[in-house]
DNA sequence: TTTTGAGTTGTTCGA
DNA sequence: GTCGAACAACTCAAA
């Protein structure tokens, strides 16, 4: 009798390379049954938006070409993962299933009735750590607590001592003597019907082939000058690994092996400069730690006392804003690059997210949800965090008073304009001096630079400096500055 | 238990 | 243009 099958469940590592469960069940005696089920009913109110849908579909075809190369192939099906499980177990005689654990609240709800109903039937069911580089669970205060202050917690973790080493690729992943029934990845209709994400292939090469280019260029010509170009819009100075790190892609223990790699290659006194690049790492993981502790907080703040704040519900600025129209050229322009490319720099993801909540005065989750449905990147755990960062509501928040000035940010971000200039072509001919603020340039360099205020670009949709102060008014309101 | 030091990413004002 | 101070007081985490 050939031993039974086992069968991976792929979902957030979409990659052949250092994942836990695939590594296991190639260890066990009979084939194995690479999976993956598409069930976005059950991701709660966070089932995957556009620019998400277009990755997946790309990155579901590169990993199964990716285990074709090692004699396997990808099974997709679709529906309640746990029926589609219990079936495929049925059909296949599959005495196991394993998977890398996921930690979004309704994503361990569903795991957890998973896990039951499978070893009900009799399969054993295993979840491994295919994501994290510290479980949220093995970091904790000296009282056992969760932590909420980024500093000491990146501290704790790198107390924890070195991240353990990837795993092999397998050589070769044993298959059965028939496939189960698969449906083709076309069907599940991910891609839009619309060809908006056709600007996408252009910049994204999704899946684990992709994903190593990116981790090449990180290590070549990125990581050595992150910290000074890193908030630079207008430079190439990202890893722009973030939507290869959602999909799993690639393991974020790799790439933290990779770098401390090159770390310890360089000499001492280059060797520091990685470290910018590694604490963003732990970013991540500090995202994901405050998830699984507060798993709330996608929907409400982590300070209660917000729970109150009188945002405003004003469709038009939050149309204007989504669109890229609010006048203001750096909030514009990154509401554009989201757009047309489904990512958008970081540095001015805290720009545009300051001018939502602080200038227009609405909610940090109108925002969240725009994100969500158009970036290739959207990832709970790290939207949620940024969000309620900037909305002053969260973990280690910004201060009530720090509201960033989209014409300084502007000045000092992109102080050329090339940023600007790239994203809004009907600024493209105004001098660096006003590019930030059309509005107060001269009616004569206006015209030559043939822009109509109101007309060819618009006007701001808000004055910043009363803003500033409404919004002050507004935090003093619901006691921002004090006790939560 | 109490105390102490510290806390990603900013802005504005006045000297 | 450049610099330092004020913006406020809290909460966290560790000693």
């Amino acid at each position: 009798m050939t031993p039974a099958p086992t069968i991976v469940w792929f979902r957030h590592d979409l990659r052949v390379s250092d994942h836990a469960a695939l590594a296991a069940a190639v260890a066990r005696p009979g084939p194995v049954i690479p999976v993956f089920i598409w069930s976005p009913e059950e991701e709660g109110h966070w089932s995957p938006g556009g620019a998400t849908k277009w990755w997946l579909h790309n990155s579901l075809t590169q990993l199964d070409e990716q285990l074709q190369k090692l004699g396997s192939r990808l099974i997709v099906r679709q529906g309640p993962a746990l029926e589609q499980l219990q079936q495929l177990a049925a059909e296949t005689g599959a005495a196991a299933v394993f998977w890398g654990r996921r930690y979004e609240p309704f994503a361990i709800a569903r795991d957890t009735r998973v896990k039951t109903g499978l070893k009900r039937d009799g399969i054993a069911a295993e979840s491994f750590n295919t994501t994290l580089l510290h479980e949220p669970w093995d970091v904790s205060t000296k009282e056992r607590k969760p932590y909420q202050v980024y500093t000491p917690f990146s501290k704790a973790c790198l107390a924890r001592g070195a991240v353990e080493d990837p795993l092999p690729t397998p050589k070769r992943i044993a298959a059965p003597e028939t496939w189960p029934q698969s449906v083709a990845i076309d069907k599940l209709a991910l891609l839009p019907k619309l060809p908006w994400a056709a600007g996408f292939t252009t910049l994204w090469t999704p899946g684990e082939e992709g994903a190593q280019t990116q981790l090449k260029r990180l290590l070549h010509d990125v990581v050595r000058a992150y910290v000074e170009r890193r908030d630079r819009p207008d430079c190439d100075g990202t890893s722009r690994l973030s939507p290869h790190l959602h999909f799993g892609e690639i393991s974020a223990r790799e790439v933290w092996h990779a770098v401390r790699t090159l770390q310890a290659e360089l000499p001492k006194s280059e060797q520091p400069a990685l470290d910018g690049y590694l604490r963003q790492l732990l970013w991540r993981e500090f995202a994901f730690h405050l998830l699984y502790h507060f798993p709330e907080t996608p929907e409400q703040p982590l300070r209660a006392k917000f729970a109150a704040f009188p945002w405003h519900d004003n469709p038009r600025a939050l149309r204007a804003w989504q669109r890229g129209r609010t006048g203001y050229p750096i909030v514009d322009a990154g509401m554009r690059q989201l757009w047309h490319t489904g990512w958008m720099h970081n540095r001015v993801r805290m720009i545009v997210g300051s001018f939502l909540v602080k200038d227009l005065l609405i909610s940090w989750q109108a925002g969240a949800a725009w994100f969500w449905d158009t970036l290739v990147d959207a990832d709970l755990p790290n939207n949620t965090l940024g969000w309620q960062w900037i909305g002053g509501c969260g973990a280690d928040a910004a201060p009530y008073f720090r509201i960033f000035n989209p014409v300084s940010q502007g000045d000092k971000f992109d102080p050329l304009g090339d940023y600007v200039r790239r994203w809004i072509p009907e600024l493209s001919k105004l001098p660096t001096d006003w590019i930030h603020h059309p509005w107060d340039a001269p009616a004569e360099v206006l015209r030559t630079a043939g822009v109509e205020l109101g007309e060819t670009y618009p006007a701001p949709i808000v004055d910043h400096a009363a803003a500033r102060l409404a919004a002050l008014e507004a935090l003093k309101s619901i006691g921002a500055s004090e006790a939560s």
